[in-house]
DNA sequence: TTTCGCCTATATCGGTTCGATATATACCGG
DNA sequence: CCGGTATATATCGAACCGATATAGGCGAAA
């Protein structure tokens, strides 16, 4: 899924600037479902007028600078319908901490309960910045949708919670010179036959 | 979190080739913390040997091409250290079944439940998939991190076999005229008086 | 037996995206 | 009057993705 996809869904509710576009993806729903910078969105605009799917007009506005106002046209809302009706790809997801997680055995006790400190602490923030909301607009798809991420941070913080224990004691058990397999799949025989043979 | 960053992690498991780094991605615990292509990986190992953090040795084997092994110098074991010592960054997420539910209204009920279905599929043969390895791995961080997302996956199923009903409901609502505002949040008023101010 | 597909392995190319920065105007507070 | 903030568009280099090219060895099917 890409950045003209997004576009596409956040114009199919309502016509919008580039400007108002990155508002969206800071400040409203998009934000939890991927980012999107000016670098993105001007060209992925120009794009998608240049191949028929949004159409645009300058509004002047006084007291402003004018704005280029995008719509769809009606292939970009077919392109949208399109879009929304293939199968759900799986999520990208890429984790700094899920990172460190994997990588205790290297990390002082200290760095490591920091790090899980932290992520608790930023979850919880969340949560409370989206219970408000998710009460507000519980008649809309995206109430739906803000249940679903607080279902999620709620068991990822009580997960943290019980077992981080049990994590911080794989604290400092490796160095440098060690070569620890990270894992041992039944697919992945070059992973275990490396860290054994090695040297 | 780039690539680098976790080049470096893996690394500090032991010595790996390009190809060895990407199996370790498509195959093992890094594969749901973010992909990697070897249009990254190539260039990335490239840039970290000319920057002192890896070196590498040609290593000829009979009967099979030669790799290129790569493995951490001290410096890169201390950026690798130092990466995951620093406070852990919110994860990059981006989600097409997300940006599907809160296009609920345009799709239509089947399409919507079609998306449903395929989601819950998804989660539960990686719950199946992922369930024995978590038993296995389970006195490394590689298990503790697995039961994570199993904990995850499984609030998640739940949650959509619960609400569904209630998401479904919306599918049909809305058509390619309609202008709703996609939510309410108190600091975007833009949405608000867009979607009620258009025309 | 030879041809086809698969595995190992590295490399590159075009296009997309990110993060930072540039530019310009307007408004408000100190 | 100056600096900070908000609105608004645009661009640049670096990073990254997905596909493709290349090439030898392997085993199985035709």
């Amino acid at each position: 899924m890409n950045i003209r996809t997004i576009c596409l869904a956040i114009l199919a509710h309502g016509e919008a600037s580039g400007y108002d576009l990155k508002k969206h993806w800071e400040e409203g729903p998009f934000h939890h479902l991927g980012g999107a910078s000016f670098g993105s969105i001007y060209p992925a605009l120009a794009r998608m007028e240049k191949d028929g799917l949004i159409r645009s007009r300058e509004e002047v506005q006084p007291g402003k600078p004018a704005r280029r106002v995008y719509s769809l046209t009606e292939t970009g809302y077919q392109a949208f319908i399109d879009e929304m009706s293939a199968l759900p790809e799986p999520d990208d997801f890429r984790s700094h901490f899920g990172v460190i997680t994997l990588c205790a055995r290297h990390l002082t006790r200290d760095t490591l309960a920091r790090a899980l400190d932290e992520r608790v602490r930023q979850q919880k923030a969340e949560i409370s910045k989206l219970t408000p909301i998710a009460e507000i607009e519980k008649d809309r798809p995206v109430g739906w949708l803000i249940e679903w991420g607080l279902a999620i941070m709620a068991t990822e913080v009580a997960f943290i919670e019980k077992n981080r224990a049990r994590l911080e004691a794989f604290a400092g058990t490796a160095g440098p010179g060690d070569e620890l397999s990270i894992c041992c799949l039944p697919d992945m025989p070059a992973v275990k036959q490396q860290s054994t043979a090695a040297e």
